[in-house]
DNA sequence: ACGAATATAAACCAAAAGGTTTAATTTTCC
DNA sequence: GGAAAATTAAACCTTTTGGTTTATATTCGT
């Protein structure tokens, strides 16, 4: 069972995890996290050492979402293009119903924290390479068991298409319009099909 | 010639332009702006309104250096296909020298106003929208001209090839390898070549 | 060159920022 | 059930925030 603190700190982090995804980590302030979860100061100073950390924690959170939804998404899929297939359906309409409020926790962290944040740039740089690889993992086990073509460059495969996913989300979200990002999918879908398979 | 206000203003808004790019908007403060100026609060009350304005001003300029780069980039070209390979040999290397330090407002901008600056997202969206209505009137010649299939849809296109280029600026940005922009763009450039021609 | 208009500098202000301390309350474990 | 440990609440503190005011200096048209 976990302890009370244990518990106070997740959920201090599960409600602050939304506060920096949509309104930032420069524009998250104390008061914010402090209204959110309701505590006072010192029950936030207690479990952790200042708005860095929790920040820190914060996106760590987010990510493991993210990872845990598109684990759920692939889970069902035996083989390698569905996987790849069952990501793409993950991200149809994602401005719309994202898995954690504000979007995309690595693009949302990743420009924020470029010139700014190191400590949390680092973290967000190796949160996407980690995505990239496993999406390169599938590819390379696809190409092993035949699925797609024999002569694939996996990783810049998986570079493309997370590209596209990311560029139509950024798109969809400035445009307001969930169809750009789904047209992008769709595309994409035939891509897989079409031209890494077989 | 320009009045000393106005050339007060625009020194105001052109150094504090990459300050906005760098840090945001929410992690600017006026006080970086009086640092990176030169001058004092009465200086900056004198010619703005207040950070917002500032804000919508230095957006205003980023995004319209990254206009008259573009256009610049495309003015020698005839044809339609020379001005989109144009567009994509102007994003080879992008993140290394971006056209405003910070990489790329829209980009930039877009994310952080997403849910937290109404006013300013609207500003940011009217940019997008008007960089890809760009991109389709080029593609709309091409097609009228000959030079590209003439069953494109070319809002979709233009979609399609700039959403590449922001994940490519993204991906490189958070990766700090300038090569995944590149290779993206290598392959824009097949595909314009070889699927939208002819 | 002069006076009106404008721009600047510097002191000032209230509110909010992040952070600390202390005292009271819960847990935890025997 | 009660002492020790840990957690929490609330008051407090310093710095910085965005913003104003006032007095001085500078433009600019005549």
């Amino acid at each position: 069972m976990p302890s009370k603190s244990d518990r106070t700190k997740q959920r201090i982090i599960e409600l602050s995890a939304p506060l920096f995804n949509t309104k930032g980590y420069a524009g998250t302030s104390m008061n914010d996290i402090l209204a959110a979860t309701g505590l006072t100061k010192g029950g936030i100073y207690g479990n952790f050492s200042g708005k860095d950390e929790i920040a820190a924690a914060a996106f760590a959170h987010s990510y493991g979402q993210l990872r845990a939804a598109l684990a759920r998404a692939t889970a069902s899929q035996a083989t390698a293009q569905g996987q790849v297939l069952a990501i793409l359906k993950f991200y149809r309409n994602y401005t719309v119903q994202p898995v954690v409020p504000g979007g995309c926790p690595i693009m949302n962290a990743a420009v924020e924290t470029h010139d700014a944040y190191p400590a949390l740039h680092r973290q967000v740089r190796a949160a996407l390479a980690e995505l990239l690889d496993g999406l390169h993992l599938i590819l390379a086990r696809g190409m092993a068991s035949g699925e797609f073509r024999s002569n694939l460059s996996t990783s810049y495969e998986a570079e493309y298409l997370y590209a596209q996913i990311q560029g139509g989300i950024l798109l969809s979200q400035t445009s307001g319009d969930p169809r750009v990002l789904n047209r992008l999918l769709d595309r994409l879908r035939d891509y897989v099909t079409n031209q890494l398979a077989g």
